[in-house]
RNA sequence: GGCCCCAUCGUCUAGCCCGGUAAGGACAUCGCUCUUUCAAGGCGAAAGCAGGGGUUCAAAUCCCCUUGGGGCCA
């Protein structure tokens, strides 16, 4: 059976690149009806901590990439790595070493001043058995090296085909530092092999690790994974993604208010694609076509455009409950807002903000008026449109009209408006669009007399009073006019 | 610096494996349309095979080099 891991380090927030590779992991697993396993290498206890596996985990659950079984956490499992490290030295693979880090140091000075590159150059390989005593005598610290062998290392990428390494270019990498605590290479073949799993899918950034933790099979005489290396994904500006680049990790895209629905289906498609011109596609079927053979080799840009774009098109197909439900987060983070007074004029209103929104976190942005009078006026809006005195005396005429009226609703206010056009000659945007500003505030929104009924006839009269009172003292082409009063 | 990986519109990509396409789609951009505004919708435009050599009747596709980008060593 196919079986798969995701092992990030829980050293910072997960970010996007890693949240592609669960996935990738996720589907391909999924697909082969395989399980998809987490691990956690918190091998490194002082940069590892407690927040930023919750964060792996809830932002795995947020985005709906299920792992099977129980989490491992290599912070547990340090005594096996221990073991196997013993092992191989046992057995004449690996061998320790003594070097301090300033001896260390020194070689890759020398290196440098060579233009050579840094290898490790087996001093302690080289040591006789009485150096060795004697250095062990001092109680100096020592770590385990591998002992690369001779020869080639080749391994085929399900992604990149045939890749081959000389050993002569790696160096003897230490598995087990002098504390104790087994280095990247050791921990992470020593899981993959207990864990039973049959391939490795993680990011490009790890293929020349690949020859040392194939070497490190060997020795072992363990089975050889299948490895399979996902291109990376760079900012806009070409280079690895970072905080820099703007939101990067998972919890950021949920707090902008983006659904995980879309999140996971631009993921998925940023390098890969089924072939045909499909874009919106969801997990399910995703599951049922996916294969990793079609990923692609190059790495690519994450363009928060096609996201914001995919965004939005899940919230326009989704349910107004659904809307409801994601927005109310963000809504009630609003002072103005009050969830029992409220939630039923949110409901209303979702209609008309379907196709508006692109976030969800945009909503109570560009909603705040149906909530609370202390909207702010545009002030384009007021340069626009009231520099013509006649605004006024229209806008007078309409609210009488708005007055007597009896049945408020959208189409009697239509009429309203457009008779008053009529009779003063004007086009009725010349109505319209002051009276927007009036009511929210803005120069854009829904249809202004969908606004108008869901805010109420007591509501309307009260803005456009309160609206034309204020307005009334600015003149044209002024640049000084009523700054907003608080109510 | 050494080694490794990669290269189709600004971006994500289809086509490449198995040579013959008007190089297709999507985002973004720009027009037009609808319209009270903004969106959404509809229609349309502009935009690409990094460069150079081969191989071949024929190359985005196969091979080599250059350039560029990325990764690892750090």
């Amino acid at each position: 059976m196919v079986k798969v891991r995701f092992a990030p380090s829980p050293t910072g927030a997960l970010h996007v690149g890693g949240v592609r590779t669960a996935i990738y992991n996720y589907l391909f697993a999924k697909n082969q009806n395989g399980e998809f396993y987490l691990r956690i290498e918190d091998t490194d206890p002082e940069r590892s901590r407690e927040d930023w596996i919750k964060i792996i985990i809830d932002g795995l659950s947020w985005i709906g990439v299920k792992w099977d079984g129980e989490i491992i956490y290599q912070s547990k499992r340090l005594e096996i790595y221990r073991e196997y490290a013993f092992k191989l030295l046992k057995e004449g693979k690996a061998y320790y070493c003594f070097c301090t880090e300033e001896e260390l140091e020194r070689y890759k000075e020398e290196a440098k001043i060579l233009k050579k590159p840094f290898k490790y150059p087996r001093t302690c390989l080289k040591r006789s058995k009485e150096e060795i005593e004697k250095l062990e005598k001092e109680g100096r610290k020592k770590a385990i090296r591998f002992k690369i062998p001779e020869g080639k290392t080749k391994f085929f990428d399900l992604i990149h085909g045939e890749i081959e390494f000389d050993n002569s270019e790696i160096e003897d990498f230490v598995i087990l530092r002098p504390d104790l605590s087994p280095t990247y290479q050791l921990a992470c073949v020593v899981d993959d092999h207990f864990m039973g799993i049959t391939h490795v899918i993680r990011g490009d950034d790890h293929i020349s690790n690949t020859p040392k933790q194939i070497l490190l099979y060997k020795s072992f005489g363990w089975e050889i994974p299948q490895f399979a290396h996902l291109p990376m994904i760079l900012g806009p500006d070409k280079k690895r993604l970072s905080k820099r680049h703007g939101a990067t990790s998972i919890t950021e895209f949920k707090e902008e208010g983006f659904l995980p629905e879309a999140l996971f289906n631009f993921l998925a498609l940023l390098g890969w694609s089924p072939g045909d011109n499909r874009e919106i596609i969801s997990k399910e079927e995703m599951i049922k076509i996916f294969d990793i053979k079609k990923v692609n080799k190059r790495a690519c840009i994450f363009d928060i455009n096609k996201l914001i774009w995919m965004n939005s098109e899940y919230i326009k197909n989704s349910t107004d409950e659904k809307i409801l439900n994601e927005s109310l987060k963000f809504f009630e983070k609003k002072e103005w807002f009050e969830k029992e007074r409220h939630i039923e004029i949110l409901k209303k209103i979702i209609p008309l903000f379907k196709t508006r929104i692109r976030t969800f976190k945009e909503f109570p942005e560009f909603a705040d008026y149906f909530f609370t009078r202390e909207y702010k006026y545009e002030k384009e809006g007021i340069d626009k449109y009231f520099i013509y005195p006649e605004v006024f005396e229209i806008l007078e005429e309409v609210l009488s009209e708005i007055n007597i009226l009896n049945e408020f609703n959208k189409e009697n206010l239509e009429k309203i408006v457009r008779e008053k056009a009529k009779e003063n000659n004007v086009k009725t945007a010349f109505i319209i669009h002051p009276l927007r500003i009036l009511l929210t505030g803005k120069q854009v929104g829904p249809g202004l007399f969908e606004i108008m009924e869901i805010l109420g006839k007591e509501e309307v009269i009260f803005r456009i009073k309160r609206g034309l009172e204020e307005l009334r003292g600015f003149i044209p082409y002024k640049t000084s006019y009523p700054e907003r009063t608080k109510f």
